[in-house]
DNA sequence: CTTGACATTGGAGTCAACTCCAATGATATT
DNA sequence: AATATCATTGGAGTTGACTCCAATGTCAAG
């Protein structure tokens, strides 16, 4: 007979709300089974789902995207190839994305740097070299633009 | 007389939706001038405006920080020393925010890397480096948690 | 003078992930 | 039995930055 955790000590051990794990439930994320009196008893498969959702939040995932690929996963060792290369691509695709978003915080960094120090001591060559570089940024806003407007086209609404 | 643009002409110049501009001048971001007929007439230091809050939220500042810090600011040249020294630190504050975020988006990198590759070719190694792997981040992520509550104490609501 | 494309407004809806509340019931301790 | 502490529920509120809508007004072209 293995031991069964009530809210209150799941949410001590993981640090997750009370709230945070009854909308977990109510969303279908962890719904754990439940005592006579209704009170919820979260298993030990609950609670290691509850921590690869923790896990897979400070990777950046969706609540969705964490239901979908990876409730249910307790151990890498058996699973099916065919789903282990679907979600390995996923995460592929999200690493991707991590690394671009690393690129992006290294430029803001490299700006804010710029900025102060502009700010502190103020003169015509780091004034210059902080507009180019602005300059260099906007390419970067403007081209995750989805359309540069070809010729005044408008697509926006009014 | 300076040219005034539309606020047609400023979608298009900035890639702004329309919504959005009117949305600015609701809540007092920019709130260019009016004709006769209520149109908006945006001008050159609107557009300045406007520009610069495209670079701030690209480096990660909030509307009201903007709104707060760098609305009406053109050149830097000349700025007051005291509030140059003021927003400088403001910005050394986003500048540590930013390399702890890049950090953290480093250890999320390495372990979307280590779980596609034990996916992939699944061998007791990689399992284990990867068991390690979590377990250091789940560190990190407890750390940043408001109180690790210390015997049974109970902050959270139910 | 109508059509179409533009502009205005107030107000409501969207998204994600909680977070809070009030009403009510269960359990444990004095 | 009373009190305190725990649990349940449905439902509403929060956040920030939009985004959309309907009703209405303006303006240029045919």
């Amino acid at each position: 007979m293995e031991k069964l955790y009530s809210i209150q000590e799941i949410s001590q051990k993981l640090g997750i709300p009370k709230d945070t794990l009854r909308y977990y439930d109510r969303i279908g994320m962890i719904s754990p089974s439940r005592d006579d009196n209704l009170y919820r008893k979260y298993s030990r498969d609950d609670l290691i789902d509850l921590m690869n959702i923790q896990i897979m939040q400070y990777a950046d995932f969706s609540l969705d995207e964490i239901k979908e690929k990876f409730i249910g996963i307790r151990k890498l060792e058996n699973i099916d190839s065919d789903y282990g290369e679907d979600v390995a691509l996923f995460l592929d695709a999200k690493n991707a994305e991590t690394r671009m978003k690393i690129t992006h915080l290294k430029k803001v960094s490299k700006l804010l740097d710029m900025v102060a120090e502009t700010l502190r001591d103020f003169n015509k060559e780091s004034d210059q070299k902080l507009a180019e570089f602005v300059l260099e940024l906007y390419k970067d806003i403007r081209e995750n633009e989805p359309e540069i407007s070809k010729e005044g086209c408008d697509h926006n609404q009014g």
